[in-house]
DNA sequence: TATGATTAGGTCAGAATCAGTCCTAATTAA
DNA sequence: TTAATTAGGACTGATTCTGACCTAATCATA
């Protein structure tokens, strides 16, 4: 605590540790007069440290906000926090710019302790995570400014690539972003389609914040939402099933994206749309109450291919 | 860059973000002369910063590791990278000390620019992990010390307490560390049981390296040993199905965790065991390839009954 | 083996910086 | 108002830093 350069790196270290410090407090701590402390505090404004003061009784000196990052004083638990946090995003093809990722690690790396990098490693090749590896890379301005979107419930204007491989523009009130085997998804509402969609983050070419913003639907859960989506493709087929049991064990068993219920005096009556009717068809099995399924007549086809399939399997 | 104090920061921020640079380099960016590089040089490693030099042509001088971690001096991308990081690993109860993210955290955060902050808030709001919470805590150090010992394939000693609540001392290889399904598994070679085994890390109370060293087996699959050990958990009821399709099929349709799979000359056999066959039967349906029931005779009375329920209903 | 580029460091004088001690002003909570 | 705090000007003397000019040591390459 000699030279002027450790002086001004122990004021910062202070700062980032304590969330305020007088001028006083800090004099003492580096045993050098206040005046000193306050020229430290204007050279390290001088630097772009956004250094910021309350004044007054009770006043001090924080650390603000600024355009630049200040050099961070870290320890060495930390230092290896980070680092696992890193590798972590790095493993989970997390939608953060490469550079940023690789760019940190070398800057930790490089300077840990000797023992500190081993244990990290030895954590690190010890660790299995239970990764599936994503065969595509995706942009990370994109979740940026979709999650933003997502934040301050903006609609969205985007451009997207169909599996079909066929382009268009949709509006798109984005819900929320879900990480499912591999793939990141962004799910929410389509303008277009007038309906719930899942769009695969790789798919998606350009992306565009309006000035439309949207209200978060309650209790949404985006994951359940995916989840069922992988079982339920939307499309052509207008399906209508009555649940005959009450709203709230519906409510259990379906998720509020598996279409839309209506209480009747019958029961639910439980509408969606589906491409392919072979997922719904498996679904009404697995239920414990009894279903009548209104639309469509094909549905009722696949029940008896079902049953002949059961049947046959049984049989074996 | 004009006082002799940032000049110091600046000559930390150079080594820092380029992996080295000569004196003669380093003087006209900061536009001094050579022989003060030499001196700030030698400050720096006053500081403790171990800053090291390679002699002769191409020399030039290099970060290295120290006891004590130095200022870090990143940019806004390589922070919203570790600040994700951090969030991730305390989404997912990362084996680390809470202290340590929780501190890295709040550095951070307490100097991101405004912009940036909303940003990662933004993701960290917008993602969706399909994470399990974790109802259990467990000891970072055990983790640790855990992990060295698979790395350095040092036998472990170690008080753990089954499931059932009888708490034992065992003689333990550690192959790797497996998080599955919100539970942190240490998975190897159990000297007291003589077989490969499972321990939850919550459970070991007391954890010790010894002497003993062993052979890390070749091609074990740690996560694939996991998921084995929870597909063919006690159940009641034995599975074995001919499933008629290739092996790379297979795999496409259903997860490692299913359970065993063995290539026969007839087809595909998988064996599991399961408490509940429901699940199995309804899965079997969905295989668009053909499949036979070896075992349990149960699983065909339970087609049979789907079979019936399907029938009924595509006829209502 | 010779050569040139580089780090390493000693020395010295003059310039620049820094620290402390005075001040005064502005701000703000009690 | 009062007291505590930040903010900062001015001066002086001590300290430090800088550049210039040295000499060694090291090491890759021709």
């Amino acid at each position: 605590m000699y030279s002027p350069t450790t002086r001004l790196l122990t004021i910062l270290e202070l700062l980032q540790s304590h969330r305020q410090l007088s001028g006083s407090q800090l004099a003492s701590r580096l045993e050098i007069s206040p005046r000193s402390i306050r020229r430290y505090i204007v050279m390290l404004q001088d630097m772009g440290i956004p250094i910021e003061a309350e004044r007054g009784p009770d006043g001090a000196y924080y650390l603000g906000r600024g355009v630049k990052l200040p050099p961070l004083m870290i320890n060495n638990q930390e230092a290896s926090a980070l680092v696992l946090g890193l590798l972590v995003l790095q493993a989970f093809h997390f939608p953060v710019e490469l550079v940023a990722i690789e760019g940190a690690l070398a800057k930790l790396e490089r300077v840990m302790p000797e023992a500190l990098l081993e244990q990290v490693r030895a954590l690190q090749a010890a660790l299995s995570f239970n990764v599936v590896a994503s065969p595509t890379t995706l942009q990370p301005s994109i979740v940026a400014r979709l999650s933003l979107a997502v934040h301050k419930c903006q609609s969205l204007s985007m451009r997207y690539m169909s599996l079909s491989g066929t382009e268009s523009t949709r509006l798109f009130d984005a819900y929320g972003i879900v990480y499912y085997q591999g793939f990141w998804y962004a799910v929410g509402f389509c303008h277009t389609r007038r309906d719930l969609r899942t769009f695969r983050l790789d798919r998606i070419s350009e992306l565009q914040a309006t000035d439309h913003t949207f209200d978060q639907p309650e209790g949404f859960d985006p994951i359940q939402h995916v989840h069922n989506a992988f079982a339920t493709m939307p499309g052509q087929y207008p399906v209508e099933i009555l649940l005959e049991t009450s709203m709230s064990h519906v409510q259990q068993v379906l998720p509020p994206a598996a279409g839309s219920f209506e209480a009747t005096p019958a029961g639910i009556l439980w509408r969606r749309e589906v491409a392919d009717l072979w997922p719904t068809a498996l679904l009404l099995l697995k239920f414990d109450f009894p279903v009548i399924i209104r639309q469509p007549p094909e549905l009722r086809t696949i029940m008896q291919q079902l049953a002949a399939k059961a049947l046959r399997l049984s049989e074996e």
